[in-house]
DNA sequence: CTCATGTATTCGGATGTGCGAGTACATACA
DNA sequence: TGTATGTACTCGCACATCCGAATACATGAG
């Protein structure tokens, strides 16, 4: 394996970013930063169908953010790095500053 | 305006994310972050029409990561806040671990 | 083998996104 | 006002994504 060229390198960051641009996939890393659960229990946290889950563990697990590993009949998932709960926790800080920003826009 | 309640935060935080899922405008962002420019120099400087540059730069604009100033003709855009870039950066040394990470498992 | 449990996939349809080409709009200056 | 420059938009198309529902596949117990 050669390393990555900038471009791939970019397009890599920008899987990571897609995997990270919706709100049930958000949820999902923040319950498996939480503590490792299989798929039926993250469908249940999240109320959300099992296929639904499935699906979405499915794009986590090709941007590398999550693994699993089957426990019986149940397949566990977890985190692989859990850096990645500190990058969305300061993205959720910047954004409390652009929605302070723009109500102060707004505010007068 | 009133505080957005957690769902909303997480779809906010999703859009932002959405944002950053695109190669080109993290290069975007990357060059607004070395210096403001008008939508012509980003165009030249990343060999991209202008009107693909410009829809990106919309897609960035709602998502409150850039902001626009009209300069005579031209309409120079500049990183929101600068934190972006910082964050981009801690997801990028991330995404080399995932990659080791990878390529051990690869190689035996 | 058979059944129950748990997980992954397929299907169909609605929605969203990205691009090139062309064009309309806005500003500055003569 | 007319022209040049710079920016944003529309149209049409290809492609990706999301979901619910139904279904196929995998594992372990009896």
């Amino acid at each position: 394996m050669t390393l990555p060229t900038l471009d791939e390198l970019n397009l890599l960051h920008a899987n990571i970013c897609q995997a990270l641009g919706d709100p049930k996939r958000l949820q999902i890393l923040y319950a498996l930063g939480a503590q490792p659960r299989h798929v039926t229990a993250l469908a249940e946290a999240l109320s959300t169908p099992q296929p639904t889950i499935s699906r979405h563990l499915r794009v986590l697990r090709h941007s590398g953010l999550v693994g699993s590993e089957r426990q019986g009949p149940a397949v566990v998932y977890a985190l692989v790095d859990r850096n990645i709960i500190a990058v969305m926790d300061t993205m959720r800080v910047l954004l409390r500053k652009l929605l302070d920003q723009q109500s102060d826009v707004m505010a007068p």
